[in-house]
DNA sequence: TATTGTTATACTCTATAACTATA
DNA sequence: TATAGTTATAGAGTATAACAATA
């Protein structure tokens, strides 16, 4: 019952529906676990994970700050830091020191083999993005960062 | 040994690193992120995900498909497909039907319910995007999903 | 033997809840 | 009692593997 059915198209060729290619909702979803999913695998091959590189950069903006700080700088739960600190920590790229006002507290602060590695990580991100940005010309790169930075503020503070 | 406490800001104010905000790949992927769970939560509220949806849309453009043509075209895994088709036939919404010159295979099809009720999911659809679109104004919508169009259409090939 | 839909299993994240040591 | 860090547990989501029916 398939009326004239393609010449050298085989049919296994899925082609995203119309109607989610249309909404720029399922648009940013899917490309946004696009990019999360390269990120993944980039910072894969060489041992670490987008979350390394998040910590290390929370710590070369502002050094010493506990545990907590950096948990809820990057909105992570407390317990998911503790282990990604273990493994920074085992490469010798941070440093914890307990605080000797407040016991309780870790401080932890950047090593220079710390610093050193986020610079190589930063060439990760650096790759993801501009693989992503390849479609786009050097000035249509400009317009869609302002536009995310300005949805991303107002999301931020609205859902 | 804190110097200079900001006055009247509390300090468990968590700001996103500089470095971090200035990463498009960065703010895709969160943004990404939350358009995607905001739209699980309104989806949720009526009973349906947005599979459910992603489901409907599929078979509203193109009828009488199966299985495995659905979850190809979704890029879900056809194990995933059974259990929202289901749910979505126990609600009456879609038809599975042997394909007699194949009985191997399941032709799925929407039922008249099932489009009416594409129609109101398609509404939550349109308020998710709503929302997330509006810190821009009525022009800037339409550069953003042109851009978008063509990562995603870029990335779709290359990833 | 290969394929379709299905079911069962395992694995990855993440979210939550205890636990300790300090305050 | 409350908090910082840690550890343990549980749950959702997804990916993989086995399975029965059919080709």
């Amino acid at each position: 019952m398939s009326a004239m059915p393609l010449p050298h198209l085989p049919p296994a060729v899925p082609r995203m529906p119309q109607e989610l290619a249309d909404s720029p909702a399922f648009l940013l979803g899917r490309l946004g676990a696009l990019v999360k999913s390269r990120a993944i695998h980039e910072f894969e091959t060489i041992g670490f994970s987008p979350y390394h590189y998040a910590v290390l950069a929370v710590l070369a903006e502002a050094a010493r700050q506990t545990q907590a700080e950096i948990a809820d700088t990057l909105k992570v739960d407390r317990s998911q830091l503790v282990g990604l600190l273990d493994s920074l920590e085992e490469r010798g790229l941070v440093e914890r020191r307990r605080d000797p006002n407040d016991r309780r507290r870790h401080t932890v602060s950047l090593t220079p083999d710390g610093k050193a590695q986020l610079g190589r990580l930063r060439a990760v991100v650096k790759r993801v993005a501009d693989h992503l940005l390849a479609p786009l010309d050097a000035e249509g790169r400009q317009v869609p960062y302002q536009l995310l930075l300005r949805v991303a503020c107002h999301t931020h503070t609205s859902f």
